[in-house]
Parts: structure tokens; C-alpha cells; sequence
DNA sequence: CAAAATAGTTATTCTGTATATCTATTATCG
DNA sequence: CGATAATAGATATACAGAATAACTATTTTG
């Protein structure tokens, strides 16, 4: 976010601004090229009329069909109040449904409709089209040192608390 | 953002939920490295008052004194409407000043007060710890090709546009 | 069976981001 | 010079994302 993609250079700033204190923490570049991601993945999904959470939820359901939404509010690292109104568009476009479980009738097991197995099949291809256009130049031993320092990380946040 | 860093581990999922697809995407480690980065970043933060953009504005006026608003706003990404409320935060706690600018009086000449020059100092060196705490364990070449990776992406995210 | 736990929902709040619009000032150029 | 453009900052507003509390309906447990 932040910053669009959008041409925008009309500023020859005299004075650079010098961000090296910022530059030494590897989260700052994280942050700045994680708003580049984000923002051109919000362009390449557009067109379907998906944002990341959307997309995130209908590539998750449709992947592990019959999965509920405190699973996937789990897997997507969104508060289950959150995951609600991500799930009910997802449901009112006819993307996916909510079905009742015999077995346990608290819970829904949320389903794809076909017209969301094509959207999603249109959606990947294009983000995959994405990744492929913002990655490009990058060899394959660079990425999967970034794989592993990312997933490091994220290791770091699971129960490591204070 | 989404999951805080506070002990959560009540769930044993039955179905580890398959997010193969998603997987294959650097975007998509990058998001849930990021998430575990800002929301350490902020617990980190807490402590100051400080949030991820206020000590980024810190950190930007006290390492380059006199800059205006619509370079600080540039340097950080952020649209001038929203940059207002965070130099509004910072100067009402007396960390930073808008001097007026004889030679252009439409501009303010942002400062850092020595009360906002010794929260700096204390800041910096948290989230250098914190970093340090997050990354402990990654060699020297990894972090370089990481910062190569992101580095790339941001420029990516200049110009080119469709 | 009563009490606790779980799934989903509603309401509310806060932060971050984006746009349009306004005032004051400075710069441009006819 | 003076009208007009552009610039700096501010205000108002809107929306997405994220977080918490509290509610209903179920199921599980003791």
C-alpha cells in the first residue's frame, strides 16, 4: 500500500534525505518492498475483483474444500470476526458456500462453486504472471535464501512471546 | 498486524490445511514474515509510544533537521493528508518542532527536539535488538541476498507501470 | 444435566491509506 | 505588473484491515 504504482515523478529532490539509519534494519527494505508487492498484486487482481484477503480465502478453500472458517481464519492469520465478511462476498458473489455439517451444525463447510474454481484458476495464473514480471532478474539461489530467511521468521512468531 | 505475538497454541488442527498454492509465492512468505516483523517491531515500539510511523518519522527528522513535511511525507511513502496527524502526534509530545521558514513561509522546517533526539536514540537501539533477536541465526550471506532481493523489488515499484 | 468450550456472528474501535477540497503562499508568463 | 499555475500544508471523509468484547447456538465434559 502506500504508495500506488501509478507514474508519478515529478519530484527532483534537492535534498535526497538521507534514510541510512533506516536502511541498516533489513525490516525497513521488508516493509518498502512489501508495499511494491502488494500494491501491483492489488493491480493484477483487480480485473478479478479480489484484494489479497479475498484471493488468500478463495485459493485456501478451494484447496482444502470442506475446511471451516475458524480453520481458515487459523490459516490466514485473521481474527474469525474478521474472516466473516471476507467469507459472506466471498458467498454472495457465488464463489464459494457455506454448507451445514450433519455432524456438528455450529460449524460450515465452506465449499467452491465451479464459477469460483474458474476464478481461481484465472486468478493463480495471473499472480503467478505477477511474481514472474516483479521477481524477474532474480537467480534462483538468491530466492531460496529469501525463502529461508522468511520462513525463519516466521517460525520466530509462533509462541516466542516475552 | 493480524496475529499478535501473544502465547496462542490451543489448537491442534486436525487437517493441517494445505496452502501449497500459496506457498509457491515469495509475496506470500513475505506477507507472513512481515506480519511476525511489524507486530515484534510494535511490541518492541510499545514502550516509546511509538508506532512503525511515528518512529519512521523519528528517525527521518532527527537524521535529516530542517526537511518539510511533502519530503518527509515522500521519503516515507505516506500521502501528505495522513503525514499531518503523525507530526501532529510528535510535536504535541514535544519530540519534534515546525519551525517556520523565512524564504517560504508555505513550508515548515521539521526538527527534533532533545527530547525527541534522546527517544531516538533509545528507539534505535531497541529495534536493533529487536532485529538481532528476529534474525539471530541467519549468516551474513543470506541478509545480503535478501537485501539484494528487496532492493530489486523496490525498484520494481518506481516507474513501471503497465 | 449443568457448566465449559466451540463456531459463528454482531458491534465497536483503532490504525493505515486514499481522495477531494480548501487556504496560504510562491512561482510563472503574457 | 498582474492573472494564473503550482506548491505546502491542512481538513474532511471514506474505506480496508485488524483487534476485542459480547452475544447466540450448539456441542462437549464432568
Amino acid at each position: 500500500m502506500t504508495q500506488s504504482l501509478k507514474s508519478k515523478m515529478p519530484k527532483p529532490p534537492h535534498a535526497p534525505i538521507d534514510d541510512a539509519t533506516l536502511r541498516q534494519f533489513v525490516g525497513y527494505h521488508m516493509k518498502r518492498a512489501f508495499n511494491v508487492v502488494q500494491a501491483d498484486l492489488g493491480e493484477t487482481l483487480k480485473p478479478f475483483e479480489l484484494r489479497m484477503l479475498t484471493y488468500t480465502a478463495l485459493v485456501l478453500v478451494t484447496d482444502n474444500p470442506g475446511l471451516s472458517q475458524s480453520q481458515l481464519a487459523d490459516a490466514m492469520d485473521v481474527e474469525r470476526p474478521n474472516l466473516v465478511v471476507i467469507v459472506d462476498e466471498l458467498e454472495q458473489r457465488e464463489l464459494i458456500l457455506r454448507e451445514r455439517v450433519p455432524t456438528d451444525r455450529r460449524t460450515y463447510a465452506l465449499k467452491t462453486t465451479l464459477k469460483g474454481r474458474q476464478l481461481y484458476d484465472a486468478a493463480v495464473q495471473a499472480v503467478k504472471d505477477h511474481e514472474q514480471r516483479l521477481l524477474q532478474g532474480l537467480d534462483v539461489d538468491t530466492v531460496a535464501k529469501v525463502l529461508d530467511a522468511m520462513t525463519l521468521i516466521q517460525s520466530r512468531g509462533q509462541g516466542g512471546k516475552a
